[in-house]
DNA sequence: GTCTATAGAAGGATAGAC
DNA sequence: GTCTATCCTTCTATAGAC
């Protein structure tokens, strides 16, 4: 635990730099942002955001951090229902908030690939999404599983969109919820 | 036309060239895949690149040129049709093709962060979705844009999955053409 | 068509002053 | 907590021999 409730607040610098590399990493991508582009728009030098973090992946990590926390969130409110049919529900309307809430975070695990790899050596998400398809079911036969993969990597595309940006969070939710729901085939509640 | 039917043919290393950089291209990204390292999954040097290729850029937009020919036909095809139904139905069945048959140079295009950047500079994309909304006419409300998104970006990704990459394209074309139907909410011919 | 050699810039990272 | 200064590596790209 870095920042855990105890430490002295080592905040507000480090929330601010927390912002801005996960700004341009979005737009630019992780190897097309280097830590002088970051610390150039902070007007800070390099080494003031290597006071912060250790290395380049160590601000990456950090900066992808509360969506992990989110993710483990929503596996763990899934598994707790007891019929398949809560459960995918659950994951669906889980998923469709943690993208609208973290939609850079998600769009760079699924679309950057600098942060692919670092995935590989540093959290294994093909377990983790094993663990989705056998509780939550969907995803157990071929078109079910092209389905689940189509909506993981897809639902951060809408978001990106001017028009869609101007949208309060409740209604790209609902517009996010319409597209699962058709795309894994469940009927509204 | 650089390598058209008359020339001289530059073909051969030229082609595993190609076909090197596009492997690569697609597992760590551009900016994740140096010349040199091009080089030496060929066995040559970087030098020996450069003879092909004037600059990175050029590479990579050989490497994605044949998609973008493909792109353009499916447009013109789509265009082809008087009615809305069937030039929807000629859109999703083209762009599911062209997604099979280069689903590594497609999701370049829609994952790399350097490839968006170069298409910014290249070739205007945003005028070429506009074109598709308004002839096809999917994607002229909110929710059919979101679809359309959706569609859009995530088709490539169950042709990563290990499952689906054992599939023949044809069956590989159904599997998409399934999720697509439901996504863009089209009853089956 | 491929090589060696190298220029020139930019990247990540560290040491040590303030 | 931020700075200057520096190190080492890697990158794109070019020149010129074979």
């Amino acid at each position: 635990m870095r920042q855990g409730a105890g430490t002295r607040p080592r905040g507000a610098g480090r929330a601010q730099l927390h912002d801005t590399a996960l700004r341009l990493f979005a737009r630019d991508g992780v190897e097309g942002t280097s830590l002088q582009t970051i610390a150039d728009e902070m007007g800070v030098t390099k080494a003031a955001v290597y006071y912060h973090y250790r290395s380049k992946d160590d601000l990456v990590l950090s900066v992808l951090a509360p969506m992990f926390e989110e993710l483990d969130a929503v596996v763990r409110k899934t598994e707790a229902h007891r019929s398949r049919p809560a459960r995918l529900e659950e994951f669906l309307t889980g998923m469709v908030t943690l993208i609208v809430d973290n939609h850079s975070r998600f769009a760079m695990l699924v679309r950057d690939p600098y942060v692919s790899r670092l995935m590989e050596s540093h959290l294994d998400l093909v377990a983790w999404f094993h663990r989705i398809v056998t509780s939550v079911g969907a995803g157990t036969d071929l078109p079910g599983r092209a389905a689940l993969l189509i909506f993981l990597s897809g639902m951060t595309a809408p978001l990106s969109d001017p028009e869609m940006v101007a949208l309060e969070p409740a209604e790209q939710r609902e517009l996010l919820l319409d597209c699962g729901r058709r795309l894994l085939q469940i009927r509204r509640r």
